[in-house]
RNA sequence: GGCCCCGUCGUCCAGCGGUCUAGGACGCCGGCCUUUCAAGCCGGUAACGCGGGUUCGAAUCCCGUCGGGGCUACCA
């Protein structure tokens, strides 16, 4: 049997990490296996649906490299993967489903629900244990799914799983407007897309009975299904938008890589063993198992996937890196000519060492492109402000005015002689001239940076310094 | 309230009856390196929620308990 599994995240928001998470179990789990990864969009709830949602969806499943192989743009032979283009096979579906007295047409009021709901939970009974047909039958309203008996599946992840029969509501399939509720789509969209394993979110997990119900009721064998674990914010509650950032967009704009992400995500709830942290999607193709993903809900660590992306940025080919950094530094300085650029280029494995997160690269440059350069306050207090700052400013100046080469190693053996002329501690000189000539106290390495900013820039530098004392 | 899930360092993951005085990673704390900050290297901190069983032997199996979480819509 051709594994078929999918991902079918709702355009009623960014595409969020945790569905981000499910996307790469299922795509994973695909590709593991040769099967098809198919992306769906659930658009049921029209209201709130958005095509805005939905392309940041597939453009941050693109950018995260979840390629798939059948959906939304794609098409194909199973018709439009937009479930607000099918909403006539559910209506059909749930027709049938009454015509064969699996369901039934339900027009009493919320009101009346409410009060049967409340009288079962006083007496503290499952709601759904009172929500059955009506005494007569009716012909209009929503239509509900007669779900009267016990559900027994195999679970994945987390194996014997079993629900009475009066702990399952009658559940509303199709809406007084005509449009299908969730469970409906869902499940039929699951029957006729052939999908074979569902994994998904741990909070799908008490829908599932329903979802076997309905597909049984269209007369076919459900899905295998693995619930996947939540993700947590640092309460211990399920990740939310007050927990900070929670779309894979967001996490792009501040300056994660792809990859890392990905890697991140993978550990979150699954391991590729042999202590491995730190491994490329193929390992993970490689390694991956549905039935090897934890059952209990993982924190989401920010500190970790920082860390993690890192390792990645380190990783990356110099020149692949001072690409990825220019966009951002010249939304800050302007756009530069590759003359200028060369200049960052020149010391781009140095920050690169230095670099958790994209932008920060962009402000480690920023020296080499501002007019007039800031000083960092901390930095100038900490560093200039203090006895014999000007007589290591003015030697210095003194001994780089006077170098015929300006690159590194001349610029280096010439500073390198100033701490003992001067009889002072490296610190002591190395400092000043690093405040003076970048702003700040915290820069790159200094003779690398002096050389990449070029002579005369720097001497001007440290001769505004001077004069700022 | 009801139904369901989960429970190993602060966090993520390893462990699937003996090799566990519980391993790796992030974080944190020291140290080395060093002109700053990083990176790197070395070392340290820290966990099987609790109580009963089963067994020669349990982090690993069973039961209970406590704790956490999810669901309980004409949202998904």
């Amino acid at each position: 049997m051709t594994v078929r599994v999918r991902v079918a995240p709702s355009p009623t928001g960014n595409l969020h990490v945790g569905t981000a998470r499910a996307a790469l179990y299922n795509w994973l789990y695909a590709r593991h296996t040769g099967g098809t990864f198919i992306v769906r969009v659930d658009d049921t709830d029209v209201a709130r649906s958005t095509p805005e949602f939905e392309s940041n969806i597939l453009a941050s499943l693109r950018w995260l490299g979840l390629d798939w192989d059948e959906g939304v743009e794609i098409g194909g032979s199973h018709g439009d993967y937009r479930q607000s283009s099918r909403f006539d096979r559910y209506r059909q579906v749930a027709h049938q489903l009454v015509a064969e007295g699996a369901a039934y047409f339900d027009d009493r009021s919320s009101d009346e629900l409410d009060i049967l709901r409340t009288r079962a939970q006083q007496e503290g009974k499952h709601p759904g244990h009172y929500i059955r047909p009506p005494d007569e039958p009716r012909s209009e309203g929503v239509i509900r799914f007669a779900a009267n008996q016990a559900v027994e599946f195999q679970d994945l992840i987390r194996g014997d799983m079993r629900f009475d029969g009066d702990s399952i509501d009658d559940f509303v399939i199709l809406r007084s407007d005509g449009t299908p509720t969730y469970h409906l789509a869902s499940t039929v969209d699951d029957v006729d897309y052939g999908i074979t394993h569902v994994a998904r979110g741990e909070d799908l997990l008490s829908s599932t009975p329903k979802h076997i119900l309905i597909t049984r009721a269209m007369s076919v064998e459900p899905p295998v299904y693995a619930h996947l674990p939540l993700l947590f914010g640092a309460d211990g509650k399920k990740l939310s938008k007050r927990h900070g950032a929670t779309a894979v967009d967001e996490f792009r704009q501040m300056g994660f890589l792809p990859d890392a992400m990905v890697n991140y995500l993978a550990l979150l709830g699954w391991s590729p063993g042999d202590d491995l942290t730190v491994f490329d999607r193929q390992l993970a193709v490689d390694r991956f198992d549905l039935s090897d993903v934890q059952k209990n809900p993982a924190v989401f660590d920010l500190d970790k996937l920082t860390w993690l992306n890192g390792e990645y940025i380190r990783a990356m080919d110099p020149a692949e890196f001072a690409a990825e950094v220019r966009p951002l530094v010249e939304d800050a300085v302007g756009s530069l000519t590759d003359e200028k650029w060369a200049a960052f280029e020149a010391l781009a494995p140095l920050v690169q060492e230095r670099t958790k997160l994209l932008p920060e690269a962009a402000d480690q440059a920023r020296f080499l492109y501002v007019d007039d350069l800031e000083y960092d306050e901390q930095s100038w207090n900490k560093v200039m402000d203090r006895e014999g700052v000007s007589e290591v400013l003015d030697a210095s100046l003194a001994a780089l005015t006077a170098l015929d080469e300006w690159d590194t190693e001349s610029i280096e053996a010439t500073l390198r002689r100033l701490p003992d002329r001067l009889e002072r501690g490296a610190g002591k000189v190395f400092q000043p001239i690093r405040v003076a000539v970048t702003g700040s106290s915290v820069s790159p390495p200094l003779f690398e940076s002096v050389a990449a900013l070029g002579r005369n820039p720097s001497l001007e530098r440290l001769r505004e310094a001077r004069r700022r004392l």
